[in-house]
RNA sequence: GCCUCGGUAGCUCAGUUGGUAGAGCAACGGACUGAAAAUCCGUGUGUCGCCAGUUCGAUUCUGGCCUGAGGCA
């Protein structure tokens, strides 16, 4: 396994740059899996995470500290400002770049990160579209100001009237999805159904239609276990400072009015404290409803994980983690 | 030892004048394709403490037992 040469393929004349991929539930390891597989195979770690790009949001990210790094290089970790856009387009482009990079290096691309639908942006190529800046921005606060005049309803008639088939497959409630689909109309002229039909048919090619070979690991592990380790996890966060760091991220959030339209705010252990902070509960039930969202969101994640295909599972209670991943990319690409 | 009140979902409790049960919280399952740690949809998951009696039928009534809290001695 210490032959870095024969895992990259760079030098074999195929196409594909080979990428390993290490995602999971909240806690269950990733990072640290991540580090000493990479210190192992040569690799560089690249994050696929909407939370951990943002500088200043540390503790509540669980991110990884750079002592915990080991000199390993990590990309896409504390770059943005809090206020900055990220989304799958955006993790999908500079990841794609970092993938580069790296393999030119010689080295191998390590993605680590519990965000599910970057992971898929990535590895299935999906279509991006660009889309202007200012119209997009334009668009969506005009959407914005008829959603609260005309209320969700008027928002999904619109649907309705334009696409019918994406109103079928939105949920009326669902607001978000609903603007989107009239984002994308307004912005491509043509139906994000066809759109979302042609790019989930990329998932189900998998590996055959992917611009990477790749190797997709999820770890997991016992439900109840690991709602303990979440739920220490958060008295450990609070101990280590994440009052103080939600206090210094508040007034960037809220000062100019704009509330909690920032992706950054509305990251589970921060969204909570901000409610805290502007009196709306107290601080004991921000720490519950931390503990509660981040059982959630874990629950999510496998939701997330499950309908993946061609990946390997990976029980973290069954030992190290590694042992298993060690042996899967032996079998695949040999070594 | 005696008296009183209680034992129903994971938790806190409601309820059934006898026809096998709900509410909040928690939990579970799913969707997702340019906000995704977001957003949305769906689901009661139960020997009604145990044993026996009465009854066509008991979680509900009766008796005994177990158990928790309080009170009296």
């Amino acid at each position: 396994m210490n032959n870095i040469e024969s895992l990259s393929n760079q030098h074999t004349g195929s196409a594909r740059a080979r990428v390993i991929v290490i995602t999971g539930p909240t806690a269950t390891g990733k990072s640290g899996a991540a580090v000493r597989l990479a210190k192992e195979i040569g690799g560089e770690i690249i994050s696929a995470d909407s939370m951990q790009v943002y500088k200043g949001m540390d503790i509540g990210s669980a991110k990884i500290t750079e002592e915990e790094m080991e000199g390993i290089p990590h990309h896409l970790i504390d770059i943005l400002d809090p206020r900055e856009e990220y989304s799958a387009a955006r993790f999908r482009e500079m990841a794609s770049e970092a993938i580069t990079e790296i393999v030119s290096r010689g080295h191998i691309p390590v993605i680590c990160g519990g965000t599910g639908f970057y992971i898929q942006a990535l590895l299935y190529g999906i279509d991006f579209t660009e889309e202007p800046a200012e119209e997009t921005e334009r668009y969506r606060q005009e959407l914005e100001t008829l959603a609260a005049s005309a209320g969700p309803d008027g928002l999904y008639a619109m649907l309705r009237e334009a696409d019918p088939e994406s109103a079928e497959a939105i949920d009326p409630h669902n607001v978000k999805r609903v603007m989107r689909a009239l984002m994308f109309y307004r912005l491509h002229g043509r139906k994000i159904s066809e759109h979302n039909r042609a790019e989930s048919e990329k998932r189900l090619h998998g590996q055959e239609h992917s611009p990477y070979e790749y190797l997709f690991f999820v770890l997991y592990g016992d439900r109840e276990k690991l709602y303990r380790k979440i739920d220490a996890r958060v008295d450990e966060m609070l101990s280590e400072g994440l009052i103080e760091e939600a206090r210094r991220l508040y007034p960037l959030f809220f000062q100019e009015g704009k509330t909690d339209s920032f992706t950054a705010a509305q990251g589970i252990g921060y969204k909570e404290l901000f409610s805290w902070l502007s009196g709306e509960i107290s601080l004991e039930e921000a720490v519950r409803l931390i503990k509660r969202n981040t059982r959630r969101f874990a629950k999510r994640q496998l939701t997330w994980f499950r309908r993946e295909r061609n990946v390997t599972w990976i029980n973290i209670d069954e030992g190290d983690p590694l042992d298993e991943i060690r042996k899967h990319i032996q079998i695949v690409w040999g070594g």
